[in-house]
RNA sequence: GGAGCUAUGGCACAAUCUGGUACUGCAGCGGACUCGAAAUCCGUCGAGCCGUCUUAUGGCGGUGUGCGGGUUCAAAUCCCGCUAGCUCCUCCA
């Protein structure tokens, strides 16, 4: 959530700020109208019941001297219903600034490409391993052989789709035999190099209830793509983002403590609403994925190094694993709503001969942190709002898919990145095993 | 799932039956005493949020006794709903 007294005191930077991420500018003239109004009734009904105040003592101390004050009261009681009928509109008023206010993204970091979408993203650096051992290379064509990740999954036996179709729907798998322990592989290394890295690990609930979905983001705006439980006012997690970030709401941090640093495995539940027909094939886009999340809560002074570091952090699975990559700073049309700065760090995947994005890395400044009143003391002793900051590290089926496609064999082998071995009992290649 | 109990400042508690300035202690802050400290004494102390004036700190008002409603001139107190914690029962990996 933006801070209402910012939108108020800087309108027209805010309009074009908003204006950059897609919002039209009328929206912001409203809510401040709104706001306006809101606050014309806020003077009248405390004006009202500071005299309520005062003539309730009077009446108070009248009763204690046994003396009658029944006029009192009864020119009160029209005091009374005229604070109610006000107190009523205002808890409207409130409910539109509130719904309004919720439903804008936050505002970009000044350095953030402006455009309308991906085509004004900006990469700002790749990275390719110095030794490819035959695999094939980034932005080449690749060799005829070369199956995308779906295909030598299930030639190898260790993904089934079908399955997942049949017992749950469309984008649900099965993970069988080396698939399942390749995962666990992965998603164990990924934890071990964030453990490394000063950030304590945490099993967190895996469904929340709305006011957590509100404190990151997700809700009001974005429900229809959330799994609710049914019957119940509590969401199946998106991303470990949401139950992570609000271990804190509605805490005031001690500031010495800062930067927090935290980290989850979760499995992540997304309907995936507006994405029909699109990736319909493979481990891209699943209605059930794992993913390993990273989170931090910082000073304000701090965020932005934070933000790199962070990104570092996620940068350091893709380059131990092998797998090429680039890093993206996305544009304010392509953000998130909740971010001020993102970095997508995109994997390079040969048999569709393109880069998809592994993993997000953002800094919401206070966005998040206003919505879940996280706050810590400052230097001056007074209460401030901390900058939450949330990536992913890895998004694990994701990585499957890439070193099932970058390092394939022409045999129909998939060698084992070497640092997973070692999770894999020494396993040095993946080959169709017959099971069942 | 069922029953009972509990929820008040940073902490510990009083006021709830009987509606009328939310008590006291500890901690904190300021001061006295002291070479200094402890002890003692005096003073001060509702965090946060909202509005407004002033903007350097600040003043005034509203709100604020777990959360949300209701009754009333007035609610910590009465009524309804909820949440969390504890105890017991039930169930269970």
């Amino acid at each position: 959530m933006l801070d209402l007294k910012y939108l108020r005191k800087n309108q027209e930077v805010a309009r074009q700020k908003l204006a950059d991420r897609g919002v039209q500018s009328d929206v912001l003239a409203d809510l401040l109208a709104a706001d306006q109004k809101r606050r014309d009734v806020i003077a009248k009904v405390e004006e009202l019941k500071a005299k309520r105040n005062e003539a309730s003592d009077k009446i108070a101390f009248a009763k204690r001297q046994k003396e009658d004050a029944s006029a009192a009261i009864q020119e009160m009681q029209a005091v009374a219903k005229e604070i109610k009928d006000l107190d009523q509109e205002l808890e409207g008023l409130d409910k539109v600034v509130k719904d309004q206010a919720a439903h804008l993204p936050n505002i970009a970091e000044d350095d953030v490409p402006v455009g309308p979408d991906e085509e004004a993203n900006v990469e700002i650096r790749t990275w390719e391993p110095e030794d490819y051992q035959g695999r094939p290379l980034v932005k080449t064509e690749a060799p005829a052989w070369l199956k995308p990740h779906y295909e030598i999954g299930e030639d190898l036996g260790i993904l089934d789709f079908e399955r997942g179709a049949k017992v749950s729907g469309a984008r649900f798998l099965y993970y069988v035999g080396d698939g399942a322990r390749l995962e666990r592989a992965l998603y164990n290394f990924m934890l071990d190099q964030h453990h490394e890295e000063g950030y304590t690990e945490m099993i967190t609930p895996i469904v929340v209830n709305d006011s957590a979905m509100f404190g990151t983001g997700q809700y009001p705006k974005f429900q229809d793509d959330a799994y609710r439980v049914e019957g119940l006012n509590q969401t199946y997690i998106p991303t470990a983002e949401v139950s992570l970030t609000n271990y804190y709401s509605g805490e005031t941090i001690p500031a010495e403590d800062l930067p927090i640093s935290i980290t989850a495995l979760s499995p992540s539940f997304r309907k995936e609403a507006g994405a029909a027909g699109r990736d319909t094939r493979g481990l891209i886009r699943l209605h059930q994925f794992n993913k390993v999340e990273m989170v931090k809560f910082a000073k304000p002074d701090q965020s932005d190094q934070e933000l790199e570091k962070m990104t570092n952090n996620a940068e350091n699975i893709l380059q131990k694993l092998g797998l090429p990559y680039h890093v993206i700073t996305l544009s304010t049309g392509d953000m998130g709503f909740s971010a001020a700065k993102t970095h997508d760090l995109e994997v390079w995947l040969p048999a569709q001969g393109m880069y998809r994005e592994i993993s997000s890395v953002s800094n919401t400044r206070d966005f998040q942190a206003r919505r879940m009143h996280i706050t810590y003391r400052n230097e001056d002793g007074k209460l401030e709002l901390v900058h939450t900051l949330n990536g992913s590290g890895l998004a694990v089926g994701r990585t499957v898919a890439a070193i099932l496609e970058n390092y394939q064999n022409e045999d129909g082998t998939v060698t084992v990145p070497e640092v997973l071995r070692p999770y894999l009992g020494g396993q040095e290649t993946l080959q169709a095993t017959p099971h069942h």
